[in-house]
RNA sequence: GAGCCGUUAGCUCAGCAGGCAGAGCAUCUGACUUUUAAUCAGAGGGUCACAGGUUCGAUUCCUGUACGGCUCACCA
């Protein structure tokens, strides 16, 4: 971490230097009256004579330098852009040239000029102030391939926003993604809620958690793997409509759509059923979508994905039918089961009906899944906490929805039987007793909650950053989150 | 977890049928007051990821390790 190579130490002989000549490398304060972005709008007739009234002072990063003699060109680069500037010996004095002549790329300084356009065209300020406002003692990465190295990119998330302005556009639109579905819910009276993060007992998705261990209590606790059953309690409590934006953590492998730690957004409305909710999640992801590109077909690597509802809906079972031509309905257990063997995937041997069909699914459906659509009545066996359908107890009446074959969401009619709950938990009990690492306790606190009874309810979980890797067109998830999980350095 | 590929200067990359380590940008010195991949003249900068092995000699070949990328498996 303490390399230390020529560059810099030249450069630490610049700090020291700039310290001798009586000047603080890294002053308290500094107030700007524009961002780049604002003297793009603003200033964009001006013409080649500058104008006092043109007057502006400004923050950033020295990116280039174009030194000539007495005078300089530098691309100085804000949150918002980048401008040029014009730094003459005649319009700083002698003395502040010198010293701004010893600045490197990758200072950051506050200059006051005014704006004008050079010959060429080109938005400059020319200043007559400069302050040095951080001195930058590691170089950058050079100005025209940048800085592409994916290993450093994301373990420097810092270094990889200096230089790649798209990477920061990208994180602006998980914001704004954020930020317009927040608004959706707030508008139809959903409550924001935060639950516990540290749980006790983890459940409410299949997947193996993190553990973590509390001091004073003496106590193991895990880390969410969902919100789901705390979410739920606050439907029994009377918040008719909650949701959070919930970091989930799952202790399992990584890669293109999948990071150790998460955003999912859990929704729940009472008096709502999964149809409601299919209606709610094709209008909330429309929106959205229309909300960040003006329009509800985007491309995404190549292909055009169009969001306006309704979307494509089909059974789990007719999706199989349909993908994978073949019938499960007429199929035995067994011949389900070589059906799955056949294709190569490993099975445990004692797979319920429900569990080869889902694996089924999964095998030759889910990849051929572009348009966004919804698929719905998921087995019983692999929904333990859906309600059954009226007509088939087999099935319950639970959807997810996919796109660029990802599963973007998931969700059903709560299972709000407390019964009918205990027995599925007593379901996954068994499971994880026999070693079935992603199967979970139960949990009797959740059981009580749904003895004082919940309303019927509809809920909804959506994986935000798969969702922001569809609408910001990004290969992997990686790519839309800051700080994605690395190995540590040596 | 498995397979394939990668790791050479601050960055982006060449190179090596095994024989003194290369370029561009960046940096340093000098010239230059409208340049924008500024230009011109010169200079410096390397544990060739790490550890072994083969060899007179390894950055190059072999083995192992670390980290990363892609694909597959598991999962959302």
């Amino acid at each position: 971490m303490d390399e230390s190579n020529e560059l810099m130490r030249q450069r630490k002989e610049k700090l020291s230097e700039i310290r001798k000549a009586g000047i603080n490398p890294y002053p308290h304060k500094f107030t700007p009256t524009h961002t780049t972005a604002v003297i793009r709008k603003d200033f964009d007739k001006v013409d080649e004579t500058p104008d006092e009234t043109h007057r502006v002072t400004v923050a950033g990063r020295i990116m280039t330098k174009r030194d000539h003699g007495k005078s300089s060109f530098a691309n100085l680069q804000d949150s918002k852009g980048q401008i040029q500037i014009y730094v003459r010996r005649d319009g700083v004095g002698a003395e502040p040239y010198l010293i701004y002549r010893r600045f490197d790329i990758g200072d950051i300084i506050g200059v006051s000029g005014v704006v004008f356009r050079t010959r060429t065209g080109e938005l400059t300020i020319l200043v007559d102030e400069v302050e040095l406002l951080s001195k930058s003692i590691r170089p950058l990465p050079e100005k025209w391939h940048g800085l592409q190295d994916k290993q450093t990119r994301y373990r420097q998330r810092y270094a990889d926003l200096i230089m790649n302005p798209d990477v920061k556009e990208v994180f602006i639109k998980r914001t704004q993604i954020v930020r317009a579905i927040r608004e959706m819910l707030d508008a139809q009276n959903f409550i924001e809620v935060e639950t516990p993060v540290l749980q006790p007992i983890y459940g409410g998705a299949s997947a193996r958690p993190f553990t973590t261990y509390h001091n004073t209590l003496d106590q193991q606790f895990y880390l969410r793997i969902a919100n789901e059953l705390y979410l739920k309690r606050l439907i029994v409590g009377g918040f008719d409509r909650v949701y959070e934006f919930s970091r989930d953590f799952r202790n399992e492998g990584m890669d293109r759509d999948h990071n150790p730690e998460f955003t999912m957004l859990e929704l729940y409305q009472a008096y709502a059923d999964y149809l409601d909710i299919m209606e709610l999640t094709e209008n909330l992801i429309a929106k959205t979508v229309e909300k960040l590109h003006g329009t509800t077909q985007i491309n995404y690597q190549e292909k055009t994905i169009d969001f306006t509802p309704p979307w494509q809906r089909m059974t789990m079972i007719e999706s199989i039918q349909k993908h994978a031509d073949i019938d499960p309905e007429s199929f035995s257990k067994h011949e389900l089961y070589t059906t799955v063997v056949d294709a190569g995937i490993k099975l445990e041997g004692d797979e319920s009906r429900g569990e080869i069909i889902a694996e089924l699914f999964d095998v030759f459906v889910e990849s051929k899944l572009d348009q966004p659509t919804i698929i719905y009545d998921y087995p019983i066996e692999v929904s333990p906490f859906a309600k059954k359908k009226p007509d088939n107890p087999d099935f319950v009446e639970r959807f997810e929805f996919f796109m660029c074959g990802m599963e973007v969401g998931n969700a059903f009619s709560e299972l709000n039987d407390p019964i009918d709950q205990r027995r599925r938990f007593m379901e996954q009990a068994s499971k994880l007793e026999k070693g079935d690492e992603e199967a979970f306790m139960v949990d009797e606190d959740y059981l009580r909650a749904l003895e004082y009874g919940m309303p019927p309810t509809g809920g909804l979980g959506i994986g935000i950053d798969r969702l922001t890797m569809l609408l910001t067109d990004q290969y992997s998830i990686r790519d839309v989150i800051l700080f994605p999980q690395m190995r540590p350095e040596s």
